[in-house]
DNA sequence: CCTTTGATGAGAACGATTATCATTTGCAAG
DNA sequence: CTTGCAAATGATAATCGTTCTCATCAAAGG
């Protein structure tokens, strides 16, 4: 099932709809979104929100973090760029932000969103 | 107009309406939309996606960032507690990924998005 | 006064997501 | 091989935040 979400990033559950009714003819699209729920919060699939008033989609393709990523989306044409170059640093100061939150608001983090805005090569 | 949006953060478009209405009894919802556009394009507010399915609204009180900070979002009860008590090393770090991803993907950095989500003191 | 132009409010329209509900499917007991 | 029952599914309606439309209003200037 969640193998045809392998297929692209950032896809809307329409564009997930889509993809999969030429292999599954008959699916509707509310079970895509159950699906989908149950993929986020068994914690298999990323849920993101990009600002185009639909929610994107990418799965979580191993559990070490390896592929864990972070956006530049652009203001412009919308276009979401992957990167995890600088996440050797971040990831440090990440731990420490986090400890540090955590225990002066007493609050258990399990995750985190980060993305820069701006304007990307084709639009700046 | 925008002096009302200081009474509380993180409201919503509905929230404003409501609060608006005591002093200007006629305004109407899109009105507020409308305005509440502009002063994002003018860079005087911030809107927020809290993942509640409403966008929110917060006013930038400075213009050199002391006002600036992130957020904390509880998964379970969706309090939003804000923070800025390590932003300083955060802005250091920042500046400089800014810089390299700048670089890299020829992208012209503007704004940046850092939330964190757990659960909260009294929910977990 | 009169005309023009931009702002406004009421309500319709829109679109993504969610809820409802009848039907189908999976599966195990009889 | 039936039967029964619970879970899953799909069609469709409902929801709800946001945007669009358009008639009306207000201000400004002549
Ligand atoms: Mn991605
Ligand atoms: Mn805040
Ligand atoms: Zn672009
Ligand atoms: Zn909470």
């Amino acid at each position: 099932m969640s193998i045809l979400s392998v297929a692209k990033e950032h896809l809307s559950a329409d564009d997930i709809h889509i993809k999969l009714r030429k292999d599954y003819p008959g699916i509707g699209l509310a079970t895509v979104y159950r699906t989908l729920e149950l993929l986020v919060k068994r914690n298999l699939v990323y849920k993101f929100d990009f600002g185009d008033g639909r929610a994107r989609y990418e799965i979580i393709s191993d559990e070490k973090g390896k592929n864990h990523h972070h956006h530049l989306v652009c203001k412009k044409c919308s276009r979401v760029i992957d990167y995890n170059d600088f996440i050797d640093k971040e990831v440090e100061l990440l731990q420490k932000t986090e400890k540090g939150l955590s225990q002066k608001y007493n609050f258990k983090i399990t995750d985190h969103l980060i993305q820069f805005y701006g304007l990307c090569d084709k639009c700046k």
